[in-house]
RNA sequence: GGAGAGAUGGCCGAGUGGUCGAAGGCGGUUGACUCGAAAUCAACUGUGGGGGUGACUCCACCGGGGGUUCAAAUCCCUCUCUCUCCGCCA
């Protein structure tokens, strides 16, 4: 959610970020349900500043035994005005909450203006693609005949988009993450194992509420299966003040993910990349506004370190305006190589929310000097979709005869094993 | 699932219709005393919003929402959460 004040002084700025962003959104409804809300707030302060006034004299006045008929029956009129007014504010509150609840964040500058993924410039590139000295498979063919992935009982027991991990792949998997959250508490995230399921003021906390309901999946009793670790793990510290001392808050927490992925029918269909459950290890962090862009550049590098440590090749692109994620006001993603489909994939988001997220979640911090509090700054990343690693993992260490050799860094977690076949 | 009790400021805890934004204590900040510290004493010490260049001022907030009343922390309804006992369960 943006700053109405914001919003309110600098218009221009507002509508310029929403047409970077490629989003026909006109903030003219918005400045004007300010404006009469104020007005009618001005208006509403006074007649309560009377009652309060009135209604000491009256109960002044009834202690000393004397009759307070006629200030009475006049503050029931006065009261009767307050209540006819609050009623309207509450409904252009709810209007001017409804609006800003659907306005995405304000792109950083740093943000290169874009239309879409075309436009994302590349950062950097780590490590050189494999050459193969024969026609390297894609993942799911290379899962089926080690006997470790199951689609089609997968399909039975569930549907489509669905998995079954077996033998040494669900072992894969579970390496994965603990080698992940290993990695990330030794470089200072404090380990997490957070619900996963959320109300519903949790996933407006984070910004999947109220715009993007259809790409969750909804529990009886009215909870909500979260998509990402970022919903719990942020709205950890909802309704908070921080001190400044203690930021900043790094956690990493390892949670399956569940996402609809409404919209996204005929996309990689087959294959572990888009599923409707998948795993990862997330890094959220809660920083100080002035240096949450140091930290959005650390974040990033402790998701790079997985791969580099998996000795997985990768690059790391800048979001273009165009392609930003709604509650972002920038984000890198991180791609890895997969030889399979001879392309870079997205593997990690890592995304500074400015306060964009701690407005909405009312996420606070006490400066050390000085009165007050600030929002402070969330950020978070995939550190990394263990789901993506493996793929990348089958892909890129697989061997003419079929079998794929363990990286090095996971050995340890696979219980010494170093090939699989 | 059944029965009961509760939710008040950073923390503990008073307050059952009117000068209560809320006693008292703890914690914190500042000052006095001290060579310094402790102890003691004094003052200050919540959040959000509106108006004003400003000193300042007004409004709201006692778990969330709604209601009764001239007036609600206090009365009523409802939801959520916590605790105790019983049942069930990994």
């Amino acid at each position: 959610m943006l700053d109405l004040k914001l919003i309110r002084e600098n218009p221009e700025r507002v509508a310029k970020a929403l047409r970077d962003r490629r989003q026909s959104i006109d903030i003219q409804p918005v400045l004007d349900l300010d404006t009469s809300k104020r007005e009618k707030l001005a208006a509403v302060e006074d007649l309560k500043r009377q009652r309060n006034e009135a209604s000491k004299a009256i109960g002044l006045v009834k202690r000393q035994g004397g009759d307070a008929g006629a200030a009475m029956a006049r503050m029931k009129e006065v009261s009767d005005s307050i209540e006819a007014l609050d009623n309207e504010l509450r409904e252009i509150d709810e209007r001017l909450k409804a609006l800003l609840l659907n306005i995405p964040n304000i792109p950083h500058e740093s943000v290169p203006v874009g239309a879409g993924e075309e436009d994302n410039p590349v950062v950097r590139t780590w490590g050189e693609p494999r050459t193969f000295g024969f026609t390297p498979l894609n993942h799911w063919d290379i899962g089926e005949k080690l006997g470790i992935v199951d689609f089609d009982r997968a399909a039975k027991i569930a549907g489509a988009r669905f998995a079954v991990m077996k033998g040494a792949g669900a072992r894969l998997e579970r390496a994965l993450i603990n080698f992940m959250l290993d990695l990330q508490t030794s470089r200072g995230y404090m380990e997490m194992l957070p619900p996963f399921m959320v109300n519903r003021d949790s996933m407006q906390g984070t910004g999947q509420l109220p715009k993007f309901e259809d790409d969750l999946f909804h529990v009886d009793d009215g909870f909500l299966l979260i998509p990402t670790a970022e919903v719990p793990v942020t709205n950890y510290h909802r309704g908070e003040i921080l001190r400044e001392e203690d930021l900043p808050v790094r956690y990493t927490a390892y949670t399956p993910c569940f996402r609809r992925e409404a919209g996204s029918y005929g996309k990689d269909t087959r294959g572990l990349i888009r599923q409707h459950q998948f795993d990862k290890v997330e890094l959220v962090k809660f920083a100080r506004p002035d240096n949450s862009y140091e930290e959005l550049e650390g974040l990033l590098n402790d998701a790079e370190e997985v791969l580099r440590r998996l000795a997985l090749p990768y690059r790391v692109v800048t979001l273009c305006t165009g392609d930003l994620g709604f509650s972002a006001a920038k984000t890198y993603d991180i791609e890895v190589w997969l030889p399979g489909q001879a392309r870079y994939r997205e593997i990690s988001s890592c995304s500074n929310f400015e306060d964009f997220q701690a407005r909405r979640a009312e996420i606070r911090y006490k400066p050390a000097v000085g009165k007050g509090t600030a929002l402070v700054h969330t950020l978070n990343g995939s550190g990394l979709a263990v789901g993506r690693t493996l793929v990348a993992v089958l892909e890129n260490y697989q061997q003419a005869d079929g079998t794929v050799t363990v990286p090095e860094a996971l050995r340890q977690y696979m219980g010494g094993l170093e090939r699989i076949a």
